[in-house]
RNA sequence: GCGCCCUUCGUCUAUCGGUUAGGACGCUAGGUUUUCAUCCUGGAAAGAGGGGUUCGACUCCCCUAGGGCGUACCA
């Protein structure tokens, strides 16, 4: 077979959900394993509820994911006349039909059949009807389903899925102001755009078969389908906005790194084996469609902050500062300056095992980000007593001409606390509360040499003033 | 109503007829440790129910139950 393209296909609706950005993340994934093209194109035949600033905050989302697509993304809307002309093609071979019935019309219709306990899938009487006693009014274009007979979608995920032909309806392509439905347009925005791969939600599976007879009707080449399942929340109920149906941006505010993202929404339905941590780079090489499950799975934030305190552990120092900033540009945070990106790099192997988002690294990173005074917050306070005071003072005396390193400094403190009779804790508690203001933080022996000797001392006696 | 899909620990999953049903998250008992975290060791925890097929079923078939999706001049 020739060259691989998948495609993503968003409605702008404002923001990239996280069931999307998975699907868009599995087109990705197989494109880029197959060495192929993934493209984007958005959805928006429904200009009453377009924007533009919606459409950006999809191709946002997807930038923010790492998820690059090949070429410029495609307006659905602009092919509007291409739509309409396949639809043309259609009446002219006989595959559809011009449908008069008016909506009241299909409405008694539908009521009648329910009531009779029968289909509801309207049968228009236009379908056979003689051309030439259609009167001068406004129709509909719908496709001339099959009646009998069967069709059969064979599905990279759900397996060979098989429907009765009388249980497809002869849907609308055209409406009567003459715009494509969206059944038409997929199919032929994915035929012109060379679509080999149609990876979607499995909402989408009776489409696939309705749609696949417009490629019968036009003697196109079927695509190769893979319909997933959804992502439900937490409860196994339909993901929403309380569990974690959010945009993606909403997770970038929390402070997942999108590397987790990624090996997070990949492992959703998807496994190599019992690998549950890998990077991107892993998920390309291992990813096939062979391995996608065909139950829906539930969303679950712990796990997700576990594989995202693994990455922040994994990632290189240079490349979790350059997140970092990042991450504080897209919160309007004050640029960091020179001397804190340095404090970061010296203080981010004690920083970054204590942290499963970005905004705990900058919350461990307070003791260095901050200026001096650091007065003690309410739960370190009771570490600074009259008693602790002269014991830090003690302390400070002996550091003043020591040598200022890790091995020094702990011998030092040890050797302190020994001759006081202290336990090694309740020395360096209030030391830890002096250097930082704080009860949690880094070890207070790292810290010490990373804030060098002039500022440690100057905290400690901060403290014991 | 009809059509289609789904069902292994609480959760994500492995297993592709033969396993003490494995791993991970979470939970839990310990250990390491100056705090927190990391890290290490152990534990509890699963094949929806019922029929078949088979020497042997989590695995194949059927039924039931539960859940989901679809059934629009929405996408």
């Amino acid at each position: 077979m020739s060259q691989v393209v998948t495609r993503f296909a968003p409605s702008p609706t404002g923001y990239l959900h996280i069931g999307g950005a998975r699907t868009a993340l599995f087109n990705w994934l197989f494109a880029r394993n197959q060495g192929g093209k993934f493209f984007l194109r958005i959805e928006d035949t429904d200009r009453k509820r377009y924007t533009p600033e919606a459409a950006d905050a999809i191709l946002d989302g997807m930038r923010w994911l790492g998820l690059d697509w090949d070429d410029e993304p495609v307006s659905q809307f602009s092919r509007v006349d291409r739509h309409a002309e396949v639809a043309l093609e259609m009446l002219a071979k006989g595959a559809a039909y011009k449908c008069y019935s008016t909506k009241e019309e299909i409405d008694a219709f539908r009521n009648e059949a329910r009531a009779a306990k029968r289909p509801p899938l309207f049968r228009s009487p236009w379908r056979d009807a003689d051309p030439a006693t259609a009167p001068d009014a406004p129709f509909v274009v719908r496709l001339k389903a099959p009646r009998q007979g069967k069709v059969t979608i064979e599905d990279q995920v759900q397996g060979s899925v098989t429907w009765k032909g009388e249980t497809l309806d002869d849907m609308i392509l055209l409406r009567s102001d003459g715009t494509p439905t969206y059944m038409l347009a997929v199919v032929v925005d994915d035929h012109d755009m060379g679509v080999t791969h149609v990876i979607r939600g499995d909402d989408h599976l009776t489409n696939a078969a309705r749609q696949s007879l417009i490629y019968t009707a036009m003697g196109w080449d079927l695509p190769i389908y893979a319909h997933i399942p959804l992502i439900y929340g937490p409860d196994g109920a339909k993901l929403s906005k309380r569990h974690g149906a959010l945009g993606v941006e909403a997770y970038r505010d929390m402070g997942y790194l999108p590397e987790a993202m990624r090996n997070y929404l990949a492992r959703l339905g998807w496994s190599h084996g019992d690998d549950d941590f890998f990077t991107t780079e892993q998920a390309i090489d291992w990813f096939s469609l062979s391995n996608v499950g065909k139950s829906p799975a539930r969303f679950d934030f712990k796990k997700l902050a576990n594989l995202s305190g693994q990455h922040i552990r994994a990632t290189e120092n240079e490349n979790l500062l350059r997140e970092i900033e990042k991450y504080g540009a897209s919160q309007h945070m004050t640029p960091l300056t020179d001397k804190q990106r340095a404090m970061f790099i010296s203080g981010m192997d004690g920083i970054k095992e204590r942290a499963k988002v970005i905004p705990e690294l900058f919350e461990m990173a307070y003791y260095f980000l901050g200026e001096r005074p650091f007065f003690p917050d309410e739960k370190a306070g009771h570490f600074l007593t009259t008693v602790s005071r002269g014991m830090l003072n003690g302390l400070t005396s002996r550091l003043r001409d020591a040598s200022w390193n890790l091995e020094k400094l702990e011998e030092i403190v040890r050797t302190f606390a020994e001759a006081e009779d202290l336990k090694l804790g309740k020395v360096a508690q209030p030391l830890r509360v002096a250097l930082t203001g704080r009860k949690i933080s880094p070890s207070v022996f790292e810290m010490m040499v990373q804030l060098g000797k002039e500022e440690s001392i100057a905290r400690l006696e901060d403290a014991s003033r």
